[in-house]
DNA sequence: CTCTGTGCAAACACTTTGCAGCTAA
DNA sequence: TTAGCTGCAAAGTGTTTGCACAGAG
């Protein structure tokens, strides 16, 4: 939503803030000083950092919050769509036999994955930007969701 | 590479797993009852185990087997390439605080994760077949590779 | 026979939980 | 005031490592 201008976004941090602060009263959480912390830490992360990495950052400027809160922190800012996950990160390592073509599926609930394949995404093209800067291996679609089976448990 | 056969695509599991034993002869490895064991289980399992349920399967079969044996075995098995892992699954918890469509491209060394945005995979196009049996929350193009940063490394 | 593979147990890394005191609203 | 938040510490999970013996080649 609200994507109407396209070119709005530059390094204005203070917009992302406000609306992370309604998001968050929205959400019935208090405004605190650790929140806003960890919340400023990752919009200026340019990788993806583990909480770990986060509380690292975040210490410099607030030497005394714990690893927890950070912890804690980022899986309410998840929660409330104020951060995302990266793609599979945090769940067990998984295994598949199937080295032909195909896709996942993965449910964020039972944290189950499904295989499909759609002809299509086999073969994806990258742009020259990256294909010429990294060495890539492997290229595929990933999805996120709920499965049918998660679907119908919470209905019940 | 080097693959002489471009056809041993058949889902008769008496191919993959001559494949695999040729693929251990390769690179060293011994056809142990244990090896062969974690590969069957692999290749029958229709979700993506994790070490763990591997090992409940194969335990059922071959009761004396440890878990170690199989965490260790899954590994190898990932090394020669007869096995794939899940995205990103393994890999500590990583945050993301940029809420835009973007794509990321994950570094299989550093386990870096890098961002790029390339319009044309902002919107993909789901099969009805997944779109109606799945509730899909988020549709994105993930790809793995080895970093500029990494390539360097071991090219020194 | 040799060298890899296996099982066991301890060490680790990362996350989660319980609780008492603290603080934003 | 009071519901939610924080810090600490302990408990959980999943993964890795070191080592002696067993077994494939």
């Amino acid at each position: 939503m609200t994507s109407r201008g396209a070119n709005t976004r530059r390094s204005n941090n203070g917009d992302k803030i406000d609306v992370f602060v309604q998001n968050c009263r929205r959400n019935g959480l208090k405004i605190t000083p650790q929140r806003m912390a960890v919340y400023k830490t990752l919009l200026e992360s340019k990788t993806h950092p583990s909480a770990e990495i986060v509380w690292g950052h975040v210490r410099r400027l607030f030497p005394g919050i714990s690893l927890d809160t950070v912890n804690r922190t980022l899986l309410t800012l998840a929660e409330i769509g104020s951060a995302s996950l990266v793609e599979g990160s945090g769940d067990v390592r998984r295994y598949d036999g199937d080295l032909d073509n195909h896709q996942h599926f993965r449910c964020i609930k039972c944290k189950k994955v499904f295989d499909f394949h759609y002809p299509p995404f086999d073969d994806i093209k990258v742009p020259a930007s990256i294909a010429t800067k990294f060495k890539i291996l492997r290229k595929t679609v990933y999805l996120e969701g709920i499965c049918d089976s998660c679907v119908s448990k919470s209905m019940s």
